[in-house]
DNA sequence: CTGTATGCAAATCCTTTGCATGCCT
DNA sequence: AGGCATGCAAAGGATTTGCATACAG
């Protein structure tokens, strides 16, 4: 498995330590293709059978986004989201506000016109988060 | 003050009462401009000696982002910030990650490509919510 | 009057932390 | 062995809520 191995070669550069739980924790979200927060992570481990610490998970996902290996997200609910970042391409979304559904777009548009506005600021872009709150297809269809 | 007459207008239409408390805080909302946290206006009010309670700070609040005057945005700290709306064009945000200020620009640009991928998708959009994180002029210079 | 709004304190949700113990390297 | 990592439970911050009381319309 090509991303573990990064992640193996980077914990070892940081001289962090590859423990069970972190291992069972990394695998699991380079599986997941979607967002997740640290309580549903939590509990899909659960599941599974792998009951970590929410403490060891809270802690972890700060450890991977120091890592670079995950990016940190608000919805505007108050809690974080995260999601893994190894081969997914920067990309803004669409947040259904009836059903919660988030649906990716990307755009190159978007972001030269931002690295443009930044660099006549002189302000250095690190991330760029662009949001679009609305009602998706499915939801205007629904509700009539 | 027009501003006011607006949101006794509204108040009256849905019903909402307009009490000693729901003046104070909408009066200071609309003198300030820049964003803020529930409990940076709570502080901001008890200083000039308006202690209205936090529970009725934050059920204004939510009141006012119903009406439309306010907007609640959250920059990834785990807490909303609010600003007011009338007057103001819908802008995005550069947040320097460094000393945190907040610098607003705006673009049609990208009003215009959100637009446009959101009619692709038929998602019906409410509000755009664009967040560039990175370092600002002042802390470059400052961080060496 | 009648229904909202307020204040208080308690509760909730999400996240962080102190501390003793466990386990990679 | 030595230090980072874990688990637990308690603490923390932000926000919400139940309930009795106050007040606008």
């Amino acid at each position: 498995m090509k991303e573990f191995d990064i992640f193996k070669e980077i914990s070892h550069r940081q001289n962090k330590k590859i423990t069970k739980q972190r291992s069972i924790i990394v695998k699991k979200i380079f599986s997941l293709h979607k967002h997740f927060t640290a309580d549903e992570l939590f509990k899909m481990l659960k599941r599974e059978n792998s009951e970590i610490s929410r403490a060891t998970i809270y802690r972890t996902l700060k450890v991977l986004v120091d890592m670079g290996f995950v990016e940190e997200r608000e919805f505007g609910q108050g809690k974080k989201y995260y999601e893994h970042v190894l081969g997914h391409e920067s990309h803004s979304h669409f947040v259904c506000l009836v059903c919660g559904k988030i649906i990716e777009f990307k755009s190159k548009v978007i972001e030269d016109e931002i690295k443009k506005i930044a660099a006549e600021k002189n302000f250095k872009v690190e991330k760029i988060s662009t949001i679009v709150y609305g009602i998706c297809d499915e939801c205007q269809k629904k509700g009539g």
